[in-house]
DNA sequence: TTTTTTGTTCAAAAAAAATTGAACTTTCAA
DNA sequence: TTGAAAGTTCAATTTTTTTTGAACAAAAAA
């Protein structure tokens, strides 16, 4: 059977760019690559797709995708969908990427941004401890 | 000497906070820790340093400074500047943040987004291949 | 010119992060 | 119950990224 023939080889084309477009767009903000394969794959998929399934046409662990598919609902980039009344767990993408995008702040960038803020608090005290009128000044300003 | 006898020791204590404070702050944004590191201890420094300085207060290789170095520059993070007519070269945290941020876009960020977009023109074009009309819709929604 | 100082480059080493795979749970059906 | 299917966890491995250090280049001083 060549390619051009077969009813499933444009979808199949699709697909694999839109995991590659995702798997970019994850290393960009610093995902692993597999987490933005598996959103893609779900992102493509018109319906909802089973652990075995990403597996299967990722070719990754079953440990991967478990992890995977954790750190992207915790992120509310996909969520768990009842589908076939079967026991499986089926999931599919959520294409609201503006939560997607909001669930990465709150998830990822706001705890490190809540040391970072308690840091500089920390480092306000101890301007109080800097003799050196001139150079307490030049850190007053720094940290502001 | 005890520590709390020597006028330094504050300013140090202060150094090393606000040098933790911007390695954190790079690690989030997907930089190397010792360029967060270069960038914090210039931007704690009353006056601009070496590479020497650098490497010897932070502890890292000369290779690591010139190359952490050569980054923040691009970003436009650090500048060189004049000092002390020697020919050893300065530099100093450009401590506008706004074009810390603006550069790291720019230098980082953008050029992935331009393969991005690319792809997605590429997928726009494969769409016209796709045979079967209810997931030709399916992919014309999501690509959009 | 020769030597010294300063800085860059890049292969190799070290460190960090992602991925695997096997052991372990849990859940449901037989 | 017991067994099979589905999913999780985590130590070990693999891969990727960062860092080092030594060789090299450039430029100024001796």
């Amino acid at each position: 059977m060549h390619p051009s023939d077969h009813p499933d080889t444009e979808k199949l084309t699709i697909d694999q760019r839109l995991i590659s477009f995702f798997r970019d767009g994850a290393k960009i903000i610093g995902l692993p690559a597999s987490v933005g394969e598996i959103f893609g794959l779900l992102f493509a998929s018109p319906k909802p797709l089973t652990m075995a399934d990403l597996v299967e046409r990722l070719d990754i662990s079953k440990g991967s995708a478990s992890q995977g598919l954790k750190m992207l609902r915790t992120l509310g980039a996909v969520r768990d969908v009842e589908y076939d009344n079967d026991r499986k767990g089926y999931f599919e993408a959520d294409i609201e990427l503006k939560k997607l995008v909001g669930g990465f702040i709150r998830e990822q960038v706001r705890p490190h941004m809540d040391s970072g803020t308690r840091k500089l608090g920390e480092l306000e005290q101890d301007l109080d401890t800097v003799s050196d009128p001139e150079l307490r000044a030049f850190y007053e300003n720094r940290i502001k």
